[in-house]
DNA sequence: ACCCTTATCGCAACAGAGTTGCAATTAAGA
DNA sequence: TCTTAATTGCAACTCTGTTGCGATAAGGGT
């Protein structure tokens, strides 16, 4: 039982596709279908694995990249070194700043789209656009298997 | 005419890395100056620049680790995937958080250790230890030689 | 000042994530 | 169905960081 919404079926999928005026091909349907499933951000690996094969790692690298210059996607760095992407929900897709929560047991990006992020005030000069607001932990289902140890 | 405080000589580096009962190299001990006059997070690279030829490279990754390792800096990760280092500030060296900016156009990455980090409230289930907060934008300097143009 | 011990270094080889060039394929409109 | 440009697959490549190991040298003891 997903949290998320009803995940969209093919034709939904190939109609956002469209709405970017690109091209609905199985590669991006099946990243994007991927993406909307998921309920925290994944790594290109994960997505590799996931779809086992058939697509091309650079394929799926460029679908990513893709899918975030159109806007579709968003792109994390975590703390070794790999991507991390999420589909932007409609909130988060005008660039509306959130959250990030990742566990340091299993390694999983969550978004955090509850929690609101503080726009601080900068020094004299410094103009800031985006905010980063990344909280590093242990997340639900790992602090939980370390109580039944 | 730098912010922080006046740079320490050689002999006040070597005892404090001696502090951690580990040998004053060349290598720790200039690395250990360059960030202490850097006002900024620096990069591998941007460090092995500054030094010139003379050390390996593997030594200076290797001393950046001991650095991190020994608290006596830390490190953060910047969007293009390379770690940055920054000496810890008395007020940082006991994990503190505090926040960072990152500029877009010049790629540096700065210590803003004025700025408070909010703690936020956290889904059930999660628990949080560090809380990582960037902000990305403009620097002073390059807003200003933009203006020039 | 000299010797030991072993922490640290230098080199070379390696690893992982992501990128690029280009010919072959194919989605989508005519 | 035909055309054409967007997209794919493959191979080679870059970049950052890591590992193994013999050589070097920091620093404590004499
Ligand atoms: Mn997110
Ligand atoms: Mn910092
Ligand atoms: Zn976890
Ligand atoms: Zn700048």
């Amino acid at each position: 039982m997903p949290a998320s919404p009803p995940l969209a079926d093919s034709t939904a999928l190939i109609a956002r596709i469209h709405a970017l005026a690109a091209r609905a091909t199985p590669a991006r349907i099946a990243v994007l279908r991927l993406l909307d499933e998921a309920e925290r951000a994944l790594s290109h690996r994960e997505i590799e694995d996931a779809l086992g094969t058939g697509f091309d790692r650079v394929t799926l690298y460029r679908v990513l990249d893709w899918l975030v210059e159109s806007g579709l996607a968003h792109r994390v760095i975590d703390a070794g070194r790999v991507f991390r992407f999420s589909l932007a929900s409609p909130a988060n897709a005008t660039h509306t700043a959130h959250a990030h929560f990742r566990c340091e047991a299993c390694g999983k990006v969550f978004c955090l789209d509850e929690i609101p992020v503080p726009t601080p005030a900068l020094p004299a000069g410094f103009s800031g656009k985006a905010v980063e607001y990344c909280i590093t932990g242990q997340c639900a289902r790992c602090d939980q298997s370390e109580q039944e140890k």
